[in-house]
RNA sequence: CGGGGUGUAGCGCAGUCUGGUAGCGCACCUGCUUUGGGAGCAGGGGGUCGGAGGUUCGAAUCCUCUCGCCCCGACCA
């Protein structure tokens, strides 16, 4: 391709409402261009990088097992009411009317139109397993858009579902689908990890995402260094409280005066004892109503594992307004004695442990010597609290680690909770009726060529990993000599016949302009023929990466590039 | 949804307080010079100043409403 038959344009200057980098170097290259809040036009450049991640994407699913198909983006209502979605899924999900006045949804994901397709098409236990795959625009109504495309509204998503009659099926599928993920991601030499996950809202048993590391990521990235140990901060446990001392003998309740103690430190520095040796009362309102939770005093309570065990849709901290009439004491010195609250959850890190140090629900007043089962009910025991980078590993109580990563891929095991709701079953060996089981794969296209940029820039521009680089080589001529543009030229051609993806810059302008644009696009490997090697019949050839110019006769450099990028296409 | 900011040429911005026929840089077009890391000089084209209404002899500028966009927060497969 000629730069000059090409459609790209750069920016010199970063435009003002971009945020993150990869935002502002995809902009500047002439990669994407925003239309509306996290609406984008995917331009050539750009939309050659998503198409080799789609292509490497197909070959891996391939690979999984899994068949593509490809499924409308607009979907009637009906389906979402089925699976309970039309309610439960909230402003999101962007509805619509045809001119009928009939309610339509654009897709914010698939599984109502999957599961409806395999429910019709699927009737025997024998046509089972089926693995299918799709790769389509989405479109989610986000609160705030930001970004650029890690988190636009309309987004490229390969999006997979499986169906099973066995949870062993699913576990293969399960399995085959992660090493498909694991290679994906690999292929594009992006530095990730696979984490334990949340399941959320979608519900389903186990579920792991695909972290790439990047300091703009949005989610922290809890991780082991010595084991394989990785999960998702949400989701993380340490065995932080296994350095507590064995439980001395219980000793009586005790008031004490604890005036102008609002915080837990204030607590803390006023009794002498460290915060770990106190107890944290929480308290948080639900659709069920309030609910107190106890964590060791030095820890953080863990909403979404909160808001899991107690299986609630809502959870926040109870408004100071709310606060005394629900729990009985002011803000500052609430605890389980005498509570109003009816629910009390306690970390369990607090287990076995005596004499808890908590508030009074008095004003100025704490207590001590409390002891769970003699002076207030037994509480509801589980994990409760947020990680912290330093705690131990909860498989070799090594040092964890904590990131921030960018979620590229998410596969889910959902079980039957669409399957039942949608009426998806299949006739087993005995003639049965039972609903599938299923798993759900996602990864985003988009939010990864994205990552790969994040991961991958310097001050100049972006350093594309090869297997996505919108072009493998870029060929500039440097001068408009004849000699140098019929060499030029030579190069192109003979790199094209080669089967490599070469642009070649064949613009009349200064040198100058040509490598800064060929820096900030950021083409893995660059060819420049000037007039000055030329003159010793050498023309010069670098890495983007380290930009280190070498100097050879045309065809032994000819050879050597189209050498790096097989190389680099094998590894 | 709450708080803050912003909207002037394709991009980046000034002008708004203190009303008087819209400006700078980049990009673009023409010419000459220049040619290995975003050239120089000269000339040129392009904007109903987000939109609607109002005040005024006169509005980018003041007032009211509205829309878009950005940031922080809450929320989120």
């Amino acid at each position: 391709m000629r730069w000059t038959r090409y459609f790209i344009n750069t920016l010199r200057e970063v435009p003002a409402d971009a945020d993150v980098i990869s935002q502002k170097l995809m902009m500047r290259g002439g990669m994407i261009r925003k239309v509306a809040a996290g609406i984008y036009t995917y331009l050539p450049l750009g939309l050659r990088s998503v198409q080799k991640l789609e292509a490497i994407v197909r070959e891996e699913m391939t690979r999984a097992g899994s068949t593509e198909l490809l499924m409308p983006a607009i979907q009637p209502a009906e389906l979402w009411v089925e699976s309970g979605r039309w309610q439960k899924y909230g402003k999101e999900l962007l509805r619509i009317k045809d001119r009928h006045e009939r309610d339509f949804v654009f897709g914010p994901t698939h599984e109502e139109v999957i599961t409806e397709t395999v429910r019709d098409a699927v009737s025997s236990y024998r046509q089972l397993p089926v693995n299918l795959y799709q790769i389509q625009t989405k479109f989610r109504d986000e609160v705030r858009p930001r970004f650029g495309l890690m988190r636009g509204r309309e987004f490229i998503m390969k999006d997979a579902y499986s169906f099973h009659s066995s949870r062993e099926s699913l576990d293969e599928t399960y399995e085959a689908m992660r090493d498909a993920y694991g290679r994906t991601f690999r292929r594009c030499a992006l530095d990730h990890v696979p984490v334990e996950a949340d399941t959320g809202n979608i519900g389903g048993s186990a579920s792991h995402e695909f972290m790439v590391l990047a300091q703009s990521g949005e989610d922290a990235v809890v991780s082991c260094p010595s084991c394989r140990y990785g999960a998702n901060i949400e989701k993380a446990t340490s065995r932080f409280f296994e350095d507590e001392p064995e439980p001395a003998p219980m000793t009586e309740m005790a008031p004490l005066h604890t005036p102008g103690t609002k915080t837990i430190d204030d607590v803390g520095a006023f009794l002498k004892k460290p915060t770990s040796r106190l107890v944290k009362t929480l308290v948080f309102d639900t659709e069920n109503g309030p609910v107190m939770v106890l964590v060791r005093g030095d820890r953080e309570g863990n909403e979404i594992k909160i808001k899991n065990f107690l299986g609630v849709n809502t959870l926040e901290m109870l408004p100071d307004t709310k606060f005394e009439a629900a729990t009985g004491g002011p803000v500052g010195y609430c605890g389980p004695v005498g509570t109003k609250c009816k629910r009390v959850l306690a970390d369990s890190s607090l287990k076995g442990r005596k004499d808890w140090v908590v508030g009074g629900n008095k004003p100025d007043t704490h207590i001590g010597g409390v002891n769970p089962g003699r002076d207030f009910p037994e509480p509801e025991y589980g994990d409760f609290t947020t990680v912290f980078a330093g705690d131990p590993c909860p498989r070799c109580g090594n040092k964890l680690e904590i990131h921030r990563g960018i979620e590229v891929g998410h596969v889910f095991k959902l079980g039957t909770k669409y399957s039942e709701a949608m009426n998806c079953v299949y006739l087993d060996e005995k003639g049965e009726r039972r609903p599938m089981i299923m798993g759900c794969y996602g990864l985003g296209i988009g939010r990864t060529v994205a990552a790969a940029v994040e991961q991958s820039h310097d001050g100049d521009g972006i350093i594309w990993p090869m297997p996505i680089a919108p072009f493998e080589v870029v060929v500039t001529s440097v001068g408009r000599e004849e000699n140098v543009l019929a060499t030029a030229t030579e190069i192109y051609e003979k790199l094209q016949a080669e089967g490599i993806e070469v642009l070649f810059d064949d613009r009349d302008e200064r040198p100058g302009v040509k490598f800064k644009d060929a820096d900030l696009i950021g083409f893995p490997l660059r060819i420049a023929v000037g007039a000055r090697s030329l003159a010793n019949g050498q023309v010069e050839w670098s890495f983007r990466r380290d930009r280190a110019k070498q100097l050879g006769e045309p065809a032994a450099v000819l050879a050597r590039v189209v050498e790096e990028v097989r190389k680099a296409r094998t590894a």
